[in-house]
DNA sequence: ATAGTTTCCTAGTGATTGATACAATAATGT
DNA sequence: ACATTATTGTATCAATCACTAGGAAACTAT
């Protein structure tokens, strides 16, 4: 997985996986088949932390704050000392081959539907009252996975974690004040 | 830089090159030297067209226009019909392998070379009295960017271009209205 | 027209890619 | 203890990678 996530999908090779891994190949595809479900299994791995998006989103107050939430987690995980910089799904596979457009597109529906439950959560809470009802939820949940996969990219050039979260904080002045 | 643009620096292969090109390979070598520089060589006609970053910031009448200008543009750029979806600069070197460190790495000092324009622009701004003492110039210029570079990814995902455009004018509420 | 230079294609370089066949080894069930 | 299954290592596959040597062709200069 961190070597995927340094690397991305297309460029990381089985023999740097294997050298790393301490194995030969034979156990990798007996195992996994392929590269790409290992690269998918990969992608499992990183997405199901104890803390996931998902989870950030249906435990935040409102729209608002799952929003907060998702940027500044985003902002300390792509900045940690012990992973590469940035997001695996963000970088992994920008571009590729078109041997490996299936990749691509399978962690692009990914994105999407993280967007998705976010624009659904504003959604939700302009009915519940919580955001004022001329909130635009599109946007908004577009602009803030814009900025989160903006980060990734900053990060990987070298941002600090300080400044990340400080760019969070300024993208959440774009947002109304939560009611109630 | 078409081919470029749309699989990125490794993936676009010398055969595919060669064939889209209708030339051989010595033709390119002899030329460009290597692949590296062909690379290069298209990002600089990337970068060089009537419309540049470093023209939309000193055009500009203070560094909030000069983000709104940025936003917008790459908003139509990123969405082109007769070009690939995204920003070349953001997704063709976003993972690679260590063969291609430095054109990454190349591509990294470009994206900061546009953030640190942006950021100056912004300070000045604030010099000159067109925009309020309390802007945080570092925070607005890297939201920008962030911003951007997100959006090359959404543009990536399927984003429509009406979609980013809403998604920038959302982005510019983080900003202090400008004075004068 | 002819010599000299540049440009280009043909053909192929060694290295590396993802993936496999086969046999040896380890784990498991009874 | 033994038979079966699962896993792994050795060695290698064809395909593709970026790249190049050498000659043919085309252009230029005198």
């Amino acid at each position: 997985m961190l070597l995927f996530w340094q690397h991305g999908y297309e460029a990381t090779s089985l023999n740097v996986l294997t050298t790393a891994l301490g194995v030969t190949p034979s156990s990798i595809y007996s195992v996994f088949g392929d590269k790409k479900r290992l690269f998918l299994e990969a992608v499992s791995k990183y997405l199901s932390g104890p803390v996931t998006s998902q989870s950030i989103i249906d435990e935040a107050e409102n729209g608002r704050d799952a929003a907060m939430t998702l940027m500044s987690t985003a902002a300390v995980a792509f900045t940690g000392s012990n992973t590469p910089a940035g997001c695996l799904l963000a970088s992994s596979a920008m571009s590729c081959s078109k041997l490996a457009n299936d990749v691509k597109d399978e962690l692009a529906t990914i994105r999407r539907g993280i967007e998705t439950q976010l624009r659904e959560k504003v959604i939700s809470s302009v009915r519940a009252g919580k955001l004022p009802t001329d909130t635009d939820a599109e946007a908004l949940a577009s602009l803030t996975m814009a900025v989160i996969q903006g980060m990734s990219t900053l990060a990987r050039d070298g941002a600090t974690r300080d400044k990340l979260i400080k760019l969070a904080d300024t993208a959440m002045s774009a947002w109304p004040d939560a009611q109630k």
